[in-house]
DNA sequence: GACCAGGCACATC
DNA sequence: GATGTGCATGGT
C-alpha cells in the first residue's frame, strides 16, 4: 500500500492507511461482491451508461429488453433507430437522454475501434479515458466504470456512495472534486484491478445497505470510524 | 404523495 | 468556479 501524502486526514495508526482499513472492514463484513453484474465488456459499458443516477433493478429491465430483442451487441444496437432504442431502454429512466448517449458511445466505438471493445482495451489507459470523456453523455464516473469493469484497467471509480461514506466519516468533504476523491484512492491504495473492482463494489453495497441519502447506521460495519 | 436511485450537460451568475 | 435545473422510471 502506498502512503497518502495529503494533509486532510490522519494516517491510520502510523502504519495501515485508513482507506486500507476501511476496505478490510467492508470485505470482512460483506464478503466478495464479484462485480460487474453483467457479462461481456460491451454489456458492462452499456450498463454503465444506463445506471447513471438510476436504481440498478431498473437497469436490469432495460438490459433484459435489449437481450430479448437480440440487440445487445455493437452492430445490432447501432442498427436500431433512436426511437426503438429509446423504447427498449425506457425502464432505466431518462430514456431519451440515455438512448442518445448510447448512440454517441456506439459512434465512438465504431469510429475509433471498429466496434470492438477488445481493440479499445489495447490502448493506453490515460488515452482511452481522455477519449471517453469527449463522448457526449460520458462523464468521469461512467468513463472510469468502463475502464475498470469492462476494460480491466486499474482506475478507481468514485460515485455518490463513495463521497457520502467518506464525507460522513470525515475523510474528505463531499463537495471536493471527482479528481480529488480519485487521487486519494490512487495515492493511498496500490493500483490493482481486482482490488479496485472489489472496493468500489463494496462501497455500493455499503451505501445501499446503510448509507443512502437517509442513513441507517444501525449495524453499519463502519460505525465508530472517524 | 414524497422521496430516492451506482450522472451528466447546460444555463446562469 | 459555484450553483441550479432538466432528464424519468419504478421501488419504498
Amino acid at each position: 500500500m502506498g502512503v497518502w501524502s495529503g494533509g486532510e486526514h490522519v494516517r491510520y495508526n502510523g502504519k495501515m492507511h485508513q482507506l486500507e482499513h476501511v476496505y478490510r472492514m467492508l470485505f470482512c463484513f460483506f464478503g466478495p461482491q464479484r462485480w460487474w453484474p453483467g457479462k461481456t465488456p460491451f454489456e458492462i459499458a452499456i450498463g454503465a451508461i444506463l445506471t447513471q443516477n438510476t436504481n440498478w433493478t431498473n437497469v436490469e429491465r432495460a438490459i433484459e429488453n435489449l437481450k430479448r430483442h437480440g440487440v445487445l451487441s455493437p452492430k445490432a444496437l447501432y442498427r436500431l433507430s433512436g426511437a426503438n432504442l429509446a423504447s427498449l431502454v425506457r425502464p432505466a429512466g431518462y430514456y431519451r437522454v440515455k438512448a442518445r448517449r448510447i448512440r454517441c458511445f456506439l459512434e465512438f466505438l465504431f469510429r475509433h475501434y471498429g466496434g470492438r471493445m477488445e481493440d479499445m482495451a489495447r490502448e493506453e489507459t490515460d488515452i482511452i479515458r481522455e477519449k471517453l470523456l469527449e463522448i457526449h453523455g460520458i462523464g468521469p464516473e461512467t468513463a472510469d466504470s468502463i475502464l475498470l469493469y469492462a476494460l480491466e484497467k486499474p482506475v478507481f471509480v468514485i460515485d455518490a456512495y463513495t463521497r457520502r461514506v467518506l464525507a460522513r466519516h470525515g475523510i474528505m468533504a463531499y463537495e471536493r472534486s471527482y479528481e480529488a476523491f480519485q487521487q486519494l484512492f490512487h495515492s493511498a491504495i496500490v493500483r490493482d484491478v481486482r482490488l479496485y473492482n472489489e472496493y468500489h463494489a463494496l462501497f455500493v453495497r455499503l451505501g445501499k445497505t446503510f448509507c443512502r441519502a437517509r442513513p441507517q447506521c444501525d449495524g453499519c460495519p463502519l460505525r465508530g470510524l472517524h
